[in-house]
RNA sequence: GGGGUUGUAGCUCAACUGGACAGAGCGACGGUUUCCUAAACCGUAGGUUCCGGGUUCGAUUCCCGGCAGCCCCA
């Protein structure tokens, strides 16, 4: 049984029959005292006034003659300090062996959530700057998906609005005939950039060029329409590549553009409620009562903006998925306009779905913003390159080039390449801010994606050298305490997964599992294991083969590839 | 001016949401390869958790008041 549900049950054992479902069970902050600590007793004293010692000794009785226990002791102010039977430990192990989910609960089945991340503007290339929804927003689509949600992934595209008039403009005039028939990103860049520049020009006439070209646009010209379609279907080509090399993908790309017809509607609907009212010209809903000031959905000039999109979002993806939860994963910039339309949200009844924002702090490159004007745009293709360049060396300095073809050593430093920059992003909480360094980002050693692949391909690779003896089926068996601190913290990869996913951190599984790759690295450096004889090598093998599955899935759920070879 | 967010070792970060002596990585210093992959392991040094109050048996965590950085709104 559950290690809570055991201490629940001496909770209302020894005080009586209440809800005791709050009580919890966590390993213990010190090998001295035992293997998992309850400080729940304490709480409930604290709650009920009563000696804070005597609610832990009552509940320690309780527990007398439990199977699951060898010991359990009442400490300090009245922690209980517990130590589990050998039994217990072993059938734990063999249980999370026995399953698929690797005893991960199924807590979402028949639940859905929509997680919106990533996110670029078409017709631009991707920077170091998407990294973070990108990275942190497929974690979360990951876990989620493990604790068995349905998940839909969507691709919110800042596909439409004024930039289409100036790109329109910018691709008949400022491209080559062959640029336009090899249409790409960094050419639609490039005409952007040059068009930009002319609308800033003091006679206007550019400018009202590109205007003219917005307005066709927007009334379904045929011509324009299809350009801006071309834009896409080419911009969303070279997101998919970047994409394809961190692991990503998307259920839907569902841009601005998709949304752009329920405006509309929307606003209409905003009116009629009275929840939106006129202000100098533009439709506001007043949120001041929240400190959230006044968030406007439709502007003077008659245009619409995010809040109004991200409404008509809201309700068409409530009609279509009617999801439990909605996942934002953008920048912290944005909270407040978050808020604002939440709240404007829930005022609309939109209450069965919960809207749910993950910020993340804003990465900057030595201090500043990363952006065109400060020249310090490091896109992410480059990035990756870079990335890739590094691990190749690292490979081929220790490796030589003899040994291998080309081919696969690529491969292999893309994985590991790629996994550091992963892996850099997603071991840090989504709320600190970061300063992009090459270095730091392409870490290759200590709390890193490669340390990770190293500890996974090590032990890979001594369970094919262990062969046919590896297949377990002997049952587990722990001895030493090193055996013992690694199976304990294996059996807590389902906590982790879950506590990921309700705190909205990958980092909480990266941290996991990197304390569990140096467990891991310091048994197998200090404890031989083909090496041993036979009880002692079976048994090793057993928790190493758990080991590896374990590692291999929370790598998974974390988007970074494991080679099985290094 | 209002709001948000962050402040922990020289640097980069943790700390399972109030628990026991605040832990890792990098960097520094020292040690471990005829031995299962040294991208590893073991050890040493390094702390007024921004400051001041408060609540509590117990505070990095909660409350109040400051200070500093970043962000958003006006």
């Amino acid at each position: 049984m559950d290690l809570d549900n055991i201490l629940q049950k001496a909770f209302s054992q020894a005080f009586g029959g209440e809800d005791f479902s709050w009580v919890r069970v966590v390993p213990a902050t010190d090998a001295r005292f035992g293997d998992y600590q309850c400080n729940d007793a304490l709480k409930y004293a604290k709650k009920l006034g009563m000696n804070p010692r005597q609610a832990a000794s009552s509940v320690a009785e309780a527990l007398k003659g439990e199977a699951a226990f060898e010991k359990v002791e009442v400490a300090g102010p009245g922690f209980l300090n517990i130590t589990v039977g050998e039994k217990w430990l072993e059938g734990r192990l063999a249980e999370m062996d026995g399953d698929a989910n690797m005893a991960v609960a199924q807590s979402g089945a028949g639940r859905k959530v929509v997680i919106d991340y990533s996110s670029p503007n078409a017709a631009k290339q991707m920077h170091i700057g998407h990294i973070r929804s990108t990275v942190i927003g497929n974690a979360l689509d990951r876990i989620f998906r493990a604790l068995g949600y349905e998940v839909v992934a969507d691709n919110h595209l800042g596909d439409w609005g004024t930039q289409f008039g100036i790109l329109i403009k910018g691709y008949r005039e400022c491209l080559t005939d062959e640029e336009r028939e090899n249409l790409t990103v960094a050419a639609l860049e490039k005409c952007y950039v040059l068009s930009a520049a002319k609308a800033k020009d003091e006679d206007g006439v550019w400018k009202d060029a590109c205007r003219a070209e917005l307005v066709k646009l927007q009334q379904g010209d045929a011509e324009n329409l299809a350009l801006w379609k071309r834009f896409i279907e080419i911009s969303i080509g070279e997101f998919e590549r970047m994409y394809a090399k961190l692991g990503v993908k998307f259920d839907t790309y569902r841009g601005e553009s998709y949304y752009n017809p329920m405006m509309p509607g929307v606003v209409e609907r905003l009116v009629a409620t009275g929840l939106a009212k006129e202000s100098e010209g533009a439709l506001v809903v007043d949120l001041s009562d929240e400190k959230l000031g006044v968030a406007i959905v439709r502007k003077s000039d008659g245009g619409y903006n995010y809040t109004t999109s991200d409404l008509a979002c809201v309700e068409s993806r409530v009609g279509e998925y009617s999801p439990e939860r909605i996942i934002y994963v953008t920048d912290d910039r944005q909270q407040l306009h978050f808020r604002q339309f939440f709240s404007i949200a829930a005022k609309m009844g939109y209450s069965g779905v919960k809207l749910v924002h993950v910020p993340f702090g804003l990465m900057s490159f030595k201090g500043k913003a990363i952006s065109t004007r400060e020249g310090n745009l490091i896109r992410l293709d480059d990035l990756l390159s870079e990335a890739k360049r590094r691990a190749l060396a690292i490979v081929e300095a220790r490796d030589g080039t003899d040994g291998s073809d080309p081919a696969s050593r690529e491969r292999l430093a893309e994985q590991i390449g790629y996994g550091a920059v992963k892996y850099a992003d997603l071991s840090h909480d989504p709320a600190t801010a970061i300063d992009f360094d090459w270095d730091k980002a392409l870490a290759l050693e200590g709390n890193s994606g490669p340390y990770l692949q190293y500890a996974y391909a090590r032990v890979c690779s001594l369970m094919e050298k262990a062969g046919a003896s590896a297949g377990g089926g002997s049952g587990y068996s722990v001895a030493t305490p090193a055996e013992k601190r690694l199976a304990l913290h294996l059996l807590e990869f389902p906590g982790a997964v879950s506590r990921a996913a309700e705190a909205y951190k990958p980092s909480v599984l990266a941290d996991y599992l990197f304390q569990l790759a140096q467990l891991y690295s310091s048994f197998y450096q200090n404890s031989p294991i083909l090496k041993s004889e036979s009880p002692v090598r079976e048994r090793r093998l057993a928790l190493c083969a758990l080991f590896a599955r374990v590692l291999g899935r929370g790598l998974e759920l974390l988007g970074i590839e494991a080679p099985r070879h290094i």
